[in-house]
Parts: structure tokens; sequence; C-alpha cells
DNA sequence: CTCCCGGTGA
DNA sequence: TCACCTGGAG
């Protein structure tokens, strides 16, 4: 690891592109959120809220049986009986609300149309999706990155730690600076976006957690703090 | 900052 | 038991 009397600065640190290729070597390309549909993806997107992965399947799968996976459905669906649907999940309730929001969005912008809201511009878009309760910056990168296949980098709470903990940033850095630092260093490539990020929860669930796991990690040899 | 909330794995 | 999970609102 690279020290001296001086802090770590950037330019000692390796580029994204690097780390990407450290990440990809170890994980392999991943098919990173698989759905059948875009719809099932921007559900997903909302399910997965601080919630684990394995929790939103079932939900997705309760959704699927009972048939009320697409937007048609899910509009005539009651409220508490899609909460329900989804318990698995966690704070169903406020899911339920939540897509519930996101299809009057759909149904106020794009006539209720998928195709048609794809169909629009990115920062359009992402303005208009953080305008619906329940979709944040994450929520709303997410849903436009792997549901509408839009160029954008799609931060989380993996991505900062990542950032932090190896020294690109001195503190946690905000969504915003963070979704900027990618997207400025790195070239607006869909499929590298998309599997970057993918990359990046791998190495947060296997290594980088909240409670950092350094031994055998692909990004062990480059610059880190271990705590 | 706190609250929302269920499942999973250590 | 308990921390954590592909966050967001108030």
């Amino acid at each position: 690891m690279k020290q001296g009397r001086h802090r770590i600065s950037l330019s000692d640190l390796p580029g994204l592109m690097e780390v990407y290729s450290s990440l990809r070597e170890r994980f392999g390309h991943r098919d990173w959120w698989p759905g059948d549909t875009p719809f099932e993806i921007i559900v997903g997107a909302i399910l997965t809220q601080n919630t684990a992965w394995k929790n939103v399947e079932k939900a997705i799968a309760n959704l699927k049986r009972e048939k009320v996976l697409s937007v048609a459905a899910m509009r005539r669906i009651p409220q508490d009986h899609l909460a329900e649907l989804i318990r698995s999940s966690g704070y169903f309730n406020q899911k339920a609300i939540k897509l519930k929001a996101f299809i009057s969005f759909l149904d106020e912008h794009y006539s209720g149309s998928i195709a048609k809201m794809a169909k629009a511009p990115l920062e359009t878009l992402r303005h208009h999706l953080l305008e619906v309760k329940g979709i944040g910056p994450e929520t709303a990168d997410s849903i436009l990155l792997y549901a509408l296949n839009k160029p954008i980098f799609v931060i989380d709470a993996y991505t900062k730690r990542l950032l932090q903990r190896h020294h690109y940033f001195d503190k946690e850095p905000t969504y915003h600076e963070a979704q900027e630092f990618f997207e400025r260093n790195l070239p607006a490539n869909l499929d590298l976006f998309n599997d970057y990020h993918a990359q990046i929860v791998a190495v947060g669930h296997h290594y980088c957690k909240p409670k950092p796991r350094c031994e055998g990690c692909p990004l062990e040899h480059l610059p880190h703090r271990s705590e």
C-alpha cells in the first residue's frame, strides 16, 4: 500500500476501469437484475428498498402467481391485497402505496405505457421519477438503467462505502458526488454501467460489508482502510 | 435524525 | 438472539 507522510491522493489510486477489471476478473460478468419485463424490474426496484433480494423474490413470485405483475393488473388490485402479496419484502404497506404511486405516475405522464415512458429523454424521466413518492435517487436510477436501458450510473450504500474505504473520497460521498465521479471517469457505456454496479454489489456483499472482510477481496491489493 | 418492516443467516 | 439487507419520507 502506497503510503508516506502525505495523504493518499487520487493520482496514487488505480483508475475506475482498473478497479472494474479486478472485480470482473473475480466475479465474472454478472447477469444482473433478472426480470422478464421492464415492469417486473421496476417492481423489483421498489420492493428491494432496504431489503435483501431473497425476500423480494418471494414477493415477485406471489405477484406472478396471482397474475398481478402487469400495469393493468396492478392498477386494478386493491392496495391492501397488493400489500399482502408483497409482505415478505418488508415495509409492505408502504411499498404497496409506492407501487400504486408508480402506476398513477405512469398513467398521468405516459398513458400507462412503459414503452412510451422508455422513449423519453433520460434527464426528463429522472426528474419525473423523483417526483413520485417512494422513488428516490437509487430507485430512479435503477429503473432508468436496468428497466429502461438509459446510461446512468447507479449508486448505493456499497458504492459510497467502497469509494471512501479506498480513498477516492475522504469521507462518505453524497449520492450525487459518487455518481458524478463514476460518470466523469468512465465512458457512458450501457453494459459497463450495468455490470459495474453489479460487481460493486458483489464485492460489497462478500467483502466490503459494514464490518469489512478484506482477506481474499479482489481489491485487497489496492490502498484501503480496513475499518 | 428516526421511523417504516419482514426474512435470512451468523 | 442479532446485524444486515441491491432506501426513502418526515
